[in-house]
DNA sequence: CGCGTGATTGAAACCCTTCAAGTTTAGTGG
DNA sequence: CCACTAAACTTGAAGGGTTTCAATCACGCG
């Protein structure tokens, strides 16, 4: 349930001890405890979050005042609304703290100073970028062609272990139906 | 409606033009005539798509037999199947034509040579990573918050171009809608 | 002119939302 | 350990928006 940034590195995009070690002293963490914001709209994002422990998600909240969540992040995975960082604009939307969480912080001068110093890193960043892009594409392409059945289907194949952890009506809110009408579509499948 | 590759790249990415001159030998075109494939479904894509006259859509196509369009690309647009070309996988979509269309190709050799010799057309690339991200999110945010109605508002408000060129079913197909409802949608909004 | 494609309209069916009520669950304090 | 409370989930009924299917209309092109 925990993991540790340095060796998500070294694990995952092949970077170097020398680079960890350099990387050392300028990492920062921080703890945000259950509910508590990480971004709030209208603040221009500064940072990627990388979760070591804990569930955060980003949303938009309408002008009826619901929430639309974008995306979830649990241990592993990256967050923040790169719009916002790479063009330095205010956000229009927030992210907060499902669980309590632990993060790293990554701002612009730390991941241009890795991109330097590690190729591997920059490798790295690259293939998070095109992840995300497919990941995006391949959202929309379901929001618009696929029934709400289908689309929690994907969603529990996806990312089984949220499925345990998230309220199943934040699930639907990322699904971008009512929490009732997943609890309906819920019982139609137990049926099958 | 022509908007010339290397004047294009000058203009939006600043480009030199000891590096134009050095593309132009390696540059290829090709002409699609409307309706033409330019990608299929299960092929792996391997070339990214300036647009220099015409249009192109990227769609799928679900069980049903059922179009839905992904994006367009007018004058001036890149279009292509990102995931497909940076993991080597085969695409789950097709391109093809809307109108005759005049295309620069651009396979990723051509891409990486650029960004070696030219620290401009690096930064450009990263440039149109990150609207990309900002596209498909706010698509997203759309799709799983808004109405039909808004999200064709949002349509015409941004592509009023496109709105007179691309035919009322595939704006439709885009919106994640039926074009008998967009009729519909339509035939409220004159009234207001 | 006749044909095909795209747009519109109507009626019925369907899915999803809304609102309201009731049930279950988890957490808190006595 | 139980009682209480708040939040989450479920269920029902009514209503709204979309889809489906079919028919009609408008237009451009051979």
């Amino acid at each position: 349930m925990t993991k540790n940034f340095s060796t998500y590195l070294k694990e995952n995009a092949g970077i170097t001890d020398d680079v960890i070690e350099q990387l050392s002293g300028k990492l920062q963490f921080r703890e945000f405890q259950k509910g508590q914001f990480v971004l709030n709209e209208g603040q221009v994002c500064k940072q990627f979050f990388y979760v070591e422990k804990g569930l955060l998600r980003l949303y938009s909240i309408d002008c009826a005042g619901k929430e639309h969540i974008i995306q979830f992040a649990s241990e592993g995975w990256f967050i923040s609304d790169r719009s916002s960082v790479y063009f330095n604009k205010p956000s229009a939307f927030f992210i907060d703290a499902v669980e309590d969480t632990r993060v790293a912080l990554l701002d612009e001068d730390l991941i241009c100073f890795l991109g330097e110093i590690s190729p591997q890193f920059r490798k790295y960043n690259e293939h998070l970028l095109q992840n995300h892009i497919r990941h995006l594409q391949n959202r929309v392409n379901l929001l618009i062609s696929a029934t709400a059945e289908s689309r929690y289907l994907d969603f529990i194949k996806l990312y089984p272990n949220l499925t345990q952890r998230v309220p199943q009506w934040m699930i639907a809110s990322y699904l971008g139906i009512t929490p009732e009408s997943l609890s309906r579509v819920r019982k139609e499948l137990v049926k099958k």
